[in-house]
DNA sequence: AAATTCTCCTGAAGGC
DNA sequence: TGCCTTCAGGAGAATT
């Protein structure tokens, strides 16, 4: 399922073959996303040119010369290069058409969007009120400690909300809690600044890590040329409730936070 | 205001 | 073999 990780191999996979291209045309085949696809697209972005290719939270930004397509990939959702005359599959819903390719958006579940604005992007109903990027400065272990003083909220929860922190998902949240040693249902505002710094830290860490692997393969995710994510393997608590932890020995535990699935070891983390 | 629940959708997995 | 049920999940909307 695509996070920041997958989203950003997305975009650096996506970029070099269609930055600077001129778009030929626009098939949808299933408008029925998350919101319906505009009617109007294939006059929008005909002729016009995909000037960058950028990321904000989990949302890719094609900016065009009139405005920008805002692309999402919901939990299923995939972005892939193929020539421009390949048989579209059954969840392929969306097609972009340069001279010499195709982007294709398969996405099975629907969960995901494709969006026009040409407004400022930061006026944006989905973009203005999202919280920093944890990759960057802004988001570190005092900004998260004043986030959570007063909130009874669990950190998982608090962790994976954009409002304060974009582009934490469910696998990469289970992860970094992990790491810091911190029990995911502990409420947000009894974890001293110490261990908050800590937390940041190791968000930043297990985002980067699963960047340059190319993102977690589960289930759909696959890059731009089709080759899955490779941070899979590097996964220490995600989805093996029952298995040894990597830490102490003891069998992991999964319990429902947030109606999301967690996993933690009941001895290390705390 | 903050926290929780609901909602969209399909495929995978398990039960019988 | 195949039908039915359950579950997963991003994140905005609705509800408590």
């Amino acid at each position: 399922m695509p996070e920041l990780p997958e989203v950003e191999t997305t975009r650096s996979g996506i970029a070099p073959h269609i930055q600077g291209q001129r778009i030929s045309g626009v098939v949808v085949r299933q408008a029925q996303l998350r919101w319906p696809i505009p009617a109007n697209l294939a006059e929008l972005l005909g002729g016009r040119t995909v000037r960058a290719v950028e990321r904000r939270a989990k949302y890719l930004l094609l900016r065009l010369t009139n405005g920008c397509l805002i692309l999402h990939l919901g939990m299923s959702g995939s972005l892939r290069i193929l020539p421009r005359d390949t048989v579209p599959g059954k969840h392929d819903h969306f097609d972009l058409l340069f001279k010499h390719c195709c982007l294709r958006l398969r996405d099975p579940r629907r969960f995901g969007a494709v969006l026009w604005t040409d407004q400022p992007l930061d006026r944006h109903p989905l973009i203005a009120h999202l919280g920093p990027e944890p990759l960057s400065e802004a988001f570190n272990g005092a900004y998260l400690h004043r986030q959570a003083q007063q909130r009874r909220v669990a950190i998982k929860n608090l962790i994976m909300d954009g409002r304060v922190v974009v582009g934490v998902g469910n696998i990469y949240a289970n992860e970094a809690l992990f790491r810091a040693g911190i029990h995911p249902a502990r409420p947000a505002g009894r974890i001293s600044a110490a261990r908050c710094a800590r937390l940041a830290e190791e968000i930043k860490q297990v985002l980067a890590a699963a960047i340059v692997q190319g993102g977690t393969t589960l289930r759909d995710f696959q890059q731009e040329d089709g080759k899955p994510g490779y941070f899979a393997q590097e996964l220490l608590v995600y989805g093996k409730a029952g298995g040894a932890c990597p830490g102490c020995g003891s069998p992991l535990k999964q319990q429902r936070i947030g109606q999301r699935s967690s996993f933690y070891c009941s001895r290390c983390q705390r």
